[in-house]
DNA sequence: TGTACATCAGTGAACGCGCGTTCACTGATGTAC
DNA sequence: TGTACATCAGTGAACGCGCGTTCACTGATGTAC
């Protein structure tokens, strides 16, 4: 039996010691296979090193085994692998709050379920959240740069209102706007998750703590 | 009267087109000078473009007019300029918010005084403020780093855990612990103020209002 | 089944750039005589 | 007052590095006959 038919081989052959990568090279309808190797290496060093912010062209092509221009085939630019990785981000966060919300059927209960699971997100992997978070948009770096893709931040702050909105209204001052509570809490959240990050060793409380405090007051929960 | 009397002469030479900066040279005591010219071209650089995080060594010396390597005989360092230049920063910001403060009499007024002072000090030099709270401290990014500093951060955070103190005790619950809340009022500061930078055109309150409601309620103020 | 050939996934060499850092030097400033 | 000299603030050339991007190419895979 071929060795072939048991799958694609995945062995790297070649990067043994110090001569540059030399990827066993994908069948011929697979060249997209690449284009996922390139996207788990740039997420890999997102997560390990974002914090630095220096992720580069080249470092993601060695995190693949792979050889610079080899890239090019796959995408036009940094910048694309990098919206790429961080759109998927933004898809993560979504269910990652909707499912820790939806497990919690008491409304308050759920809004700071959410509010908990958007917290373990980012402390969780740091780097990933300083990514989808902290990189200036292109718009502001520079005003001619077209807009953001379609809706990330704005779906995720959504399900922030819905919630807010949803809290039992016995529990919150009438007559207020879900909107606007909704702002205050993410930037609660953010501003701690934040200084978490960058300010260790700083007296800060237990984090699920932390953040009930956070919300239940930004909230104006009783 | 020599030209020399009338004060240091400024003026640059050889600037004028293309071949590289000639700097009228300082005095013989004065060496100090260009000292002084590197950290202000340094603390322009960090202003105007200090959210795209490139501020290099070689950068400096163009904006300062010199050339890169006279930039050794005063620092050590590109981080050796930075820490020099953003402990004044914590310096300016630590002495804004106090005058801020001291300018009202009422205790909640000067809470509220002070945070603004802080947000507006955030959102006049955005780079500025990015470069103070979102460089990673070395000992994160490298835990063989030696620890800031001195106070910096933990000074200017005092101010506020007095100003929380000092809050009329009729307006806030008793038995609270003015060190916690004020790690919530910072925390919801912090966010506000780099969600509103980087996420412009999101519906934000005005600057002076959404900090009032940030602090009242994580303060819990009545 | 066996051979000759086209395809195209990925390589490797090369480019020009900006960076940090070194080093020997230059030449105006200030001083000694 | 005038000249010869030492000082030292700042220059300019050079280094090795990692980067993004281009280009001609190679050689295993799959197909035609």
């Amino acid at each position: 039996m071929p060795a072939s038919a048991a799958g694609p081989p995945r062995t790297l052959a070649g990067m043994d010691d110090d001569h540059g990568p030399t990827r066993r090279r994908n069948r011929r309808g697979q060249g997209a296979r690449l284009r996922d190797d390139i996207l788990a290496a740039a997420t890999a060093l997102i997560e390990r090193d974002g914090h630095a912010g220096d992720v580069t062209l080249r470092r993601i092509a060695r995190e693949a085994e792979i050889t610079a221009p080899s890239i090019y085939a796959h995408f036009n630019d940094l910048n694309d692998i990098l919206d790429t990785v961080l759109n998927g981000y933004f898809d993560e966060l979504h269910a990652t709050i909707v499912a820790a919300s939806a497990a919690d059927a008491e409304p308050n209960g759920a809004l700071l379920k959410g509010c908990r699971a958007y917290a373990r997100f980012a402390m969780d992997r740091p780097g990933r959240y300083r990514a989808l978070f902290l990189r200036m948009p292109p718009q502001v770096v520079d005003p001619a740069a077209p807009p953001l893709p379609p809706p990330s931040r704005r779906e995720v702050f959504q399900t922030l209102v819905d919630a807010v909105a949803n809290t039992s209204s016995a529990d919150r001052p009438t007559g207020t706007d879900p909107f606007e509570d909704a702002l205050a809490v993410w930037a609660a959240m953010h501003g701690a998750i934040l200084l978490r990050m960058t300010t260790p060793g700083f007296g800060w409380p237990p984090l699920n703590d932390f953040i009930d405090t956070l919300v239940t007051r930004t909230a104006r929960l009783t």
